[in-house]
DNA sequence: ATTCCCCTGAGACAATTTGTCGCATGGCTA
DNA sequence: TAGCCATGCGACAAATTGTCTCAGGGGAAT
């Protein structure tokens, strides 16, 4: 595939922040958009980014959904109030269309679901909306992924609280950690 | 639980536009939100929908993804276009990230799977960005229901193919015929 | 009529997933 | 500090699924 470049940009090295408590990830993404003509930051937290952020806010960023114990969606929020202008590509091994949903309307850019790599999250950065022709699936989801979603709706209706969410469902608190610990069901 | 007033709305009722193919489901969406105080009018296409807000452009709109064969995301887009402030919430039975992020990024309030029920329909229009804290959920569906109703879609709309039904959903037939055979109660 | 092909119901048994309990930790509040 | 609730996680039994297999029942083409 070809690459998209953001020469267009006035900036010779647009500035990046990359947030994920995955520091090998990290790394590996760091080098990778590092190559591609970006300034790379990392933080492996939302008080680490906020730091990092006090001098200049970065023109983009890359932040993980979930962080360790903290939800990268309050820095997305964040960001935003900083500078209206950063773009933000959120990025998630869990993603749900919940937290896409979320994320989407704190201001990120766009939402995508891991793994990935670096030109799909430059495409994201590049992408203004309705400028695709996205093509409505045919398939209906599979009953695993309908659960799994499900499930991150009602959980983030009620503040990401396992309990609540597991009297709600009807379902046992250990199963409800248990399902939330895997992988979305792949599609 | 308590229901989800509009009560603080100017509007005595409200103007809500249901565009969905399914006449059937239109019909009886639009009786169960009557009944919540909207002023309910139906459509069953995109042009439909757009000569019904030519004289006034509804206030509320509940738009499904899949429109035979166009895309409920350029009505959104329009309806928008025509009045920034109308509440839309897109609604589809073949959710998909992507679409839904689109959806978001469109103008779109929110994005629910079916299958839904009113309430639900009614928190959504309620919600707004990031705020979670007024999570009033009425009564959500048990994870065993949500599945039920479900496989119950889909294995209507293959003509009750059981087979076809299971490789759909990604699960074994076996395990369907399991699950058809039991009661569908399971609250 | 016979052969394919696909659908269906159902039994049996192993592989997984849930239901339950229990326990330790940590935050919040009276 | 005690009481209450949420959370993570180990352990083991109970229940559900995944697999395989067999025995029909149409329908369509030969």
């Amino acid at each position: 595939m070809n690459q998209i470049s953001l020469e267009d940009c006035a900036e010779e090295n647009p500035s990046l922040l990359i947030v994920d408590d995955d520091t090998v990830f990290c790394g590996v993404l760091a080098k990778a958009m590092t190559k591609r003509g970006f300034q790379v930051i990392c933080a492996h937290s939302i008080g680490d980014a906020l730091s990092l952020c006090e001098s200049a806010v970065a023109e983009y960023a890359i932040v993980d959904l979930k962080l360790s114990n903290e939800s990268g969606l309050v820095l997305v929020e964040k960001l935003k109030t900083l500078d209206q202008g950063t773009r933000i590509v959120m990025l998630t091994g869990y993603a749900s269309i919940a937290t896409a949903v979320e994320a989407i309307k704190l201001g990120a850019t766009h939402y995508l679901a891991k793994p990935v790599d670096a030109d799909e999250i430059m495409a994201a950065f590049e992408r203004t909306s309705g400028d695709s022709e996205l093509s409505i699936s045919a398939n209906p989801l599979s009953v695993g992924r309908l659960e799994w979603e499900y499930i991150q709706r009602i959980l983030s209706e009620n503040d990401n609280n396992v309990s609540v969410t597991a009297r709600i469902l009807n379902m046992h608190r250990r199963t409800l950690q248990r399902k939330l610990a895997k992988r979305p069901v792949r599609e």
